[in-house]
DNA sequence: GGTTACCGGTTTGTCCGACAATCATACGAT
DNA sequence: ATCGTATGATTGTCGGACAAACCGGTAACC
């Protein structure tokens, strides 16, 4: 028999609600869009005080489990968005001293496969929608910040076309972490939007044919670009990313 | 001037609270280990109540950016860890109905170029934990669920001799993901724990060689077997990626 | 001297009760 | 039908309370 004891773990009762809430979600016991009880209602179904209750009701908020609806108080059960979930991501890797060259290695790696995806799998609905990114793009040509938001907004476009969310989802923490040495790029190199958008073109013409091979030719070449941009902008690849100084947005809505 | 007035965004206090710690922490102002004051104190600082920092807290602590270390009891700032934040991004994914094909896919399109960079990257350390991995997977033999966990562990361990925090991190929901699929074809086909050490040993073989190009093809191999493994077993492609019935272990440490 | 026991101060986890502001809804007035 | 209002439910925040656990130091004991 074992002289050693394992180190017993101590679920406090706010993190206990928290999961009987939450596997009750995932579990899809819990459907998307419905309403869960009151506060008040809860603390009295398991026994504890509201302010327990709302302890696990931030943690659960904060995993994007559930979300007030806006203009709503009782809160609702909610799919986490894409985007805070790649929030939390980038913010990980921000504390883990990710580099320049990390994030770019990344990017080598998924963007070309990613196009080839989304030129085989992509709906009619699906290239207008990137064809619309793609335009917004061209049409930012002066204002930097806009230019830097619609790259971005453009690769998710494609992302959404490949209809894998996991890919969507494995891409955008890249695209946030990629944003603040876009913007330095973009910023000191005239003529790198140019380039940006004549890549842009050629992969919305390989997305058009449904022609894999080339939406990855270009994709390659395109991310190539970046780290060519990187070289004339002076940016070292093993400088590490900052946090962007653009401030998370919660609670935004069209 | 325009008519339409933006809906405007009611932070709450326990919102502010955690943002203004988060960011502290996100800027580096507060570095990895260091001791947060006590609850009082920092209800005394943003002069607020107690209740209110703590709902804070819990926040921080879901996102992993805060950390009670074991045995002591003031929060200590921490780097959220991989497996942590993978989980979050493994639990959208599954509210967003990934299938068995979505993970595949990434993980085809992933893991080869994973097993590249690690073949290059990979110091004598690496070498020796992804060996120690495959041994560990090769020992396992008979054990399913054993099994099944040391697959994870050998994708884990090439992860990180790829030495880019970025893709350790992107394979990390796949892994999760993929476990419980994995575990049906383990239990199905009695061949296939022994094709995957095959691979394993391919793969251990090219990181060994430092060839990228031997360690790329083995891997698409290894990766395409596995769907060769879900027809045998009858996974259709098609279906939902389940949640495990494993639940997740929290505040554990060795 | 090293181990053990005890003690006071801190801090957390949880509870209770309270109140203003907001939301939902129904009802009545115009 | 639109608007204003009364009413009840719910959240956000507050104040205070207390047991349990932890921390550091001091006294007791072998």
């Amino acid at each position: 028999m074992s002289v050693e004891f394992a180190p017993l773990v101590i679920e406090t009762a706010y993190r206990k609600v928290a999961g009987a809430i939450g596997a009750r979600i995932l579990s899809r016991a819990l459907r998307e869009g419905e309403r869960l009880p009151s506060e008040t209602e809860l603390a009295r179904q398991f026994a504890v005080n509201r302010s327990t209750v709302r302890e696990a009701l931030r943690e659960l908020e904060s995993r994007g489990l559930v979300q007030r609806r806006p203009g709503s108080k009782l809160m609702s059960v909610s799919r986490p968005h894409h985007e805070a979930v790649a929030e939390g991501v980038s913010h990980a890797l921000l504390l883990h001293d990710v580099t320049v060259r990390d994030v770019w290695e990344a990017l080598s790696i998924l963007e070309p496969p990613l196009a080839q995806v989304a030129a085989r799998a992509r709906t009619a609905q699906d290239l207008k929608s990137v064809a619309a990114a793609a335009a917004a793009c061209s049409a930012a040509r002066g204002d930097n910040e806009a230019t830097v938001q619609r790259v971005a907004e453009f690769f998710r476009s494609l992302g959404r076309a490949t209809h894998n969310p996991v890919l969507g989802l494995a891409q955008e923490p890249l695209l946030q972490l990629l944003e603040p040495s876009l913007r330095v790029m973009i910023d000191k190199i005239p003529q790198a939007p140019a380039r940006i958008v004549t890549a842009q073109r050629r992969l919305l013409e390989a997305l058009e044919a449904r022609d894999g091979e080339a939406a990855h030719t270009w994709m390659t070449r395109h991310i190539r670009d970046f780290s060519k941009g990187y070289e004339l902008a002076g940016i070292k690849l093993e400088m590490r990313v900052t946090s962007r100084p653009t401030p998370l947005k919660r609670h935004a809505r069209a």
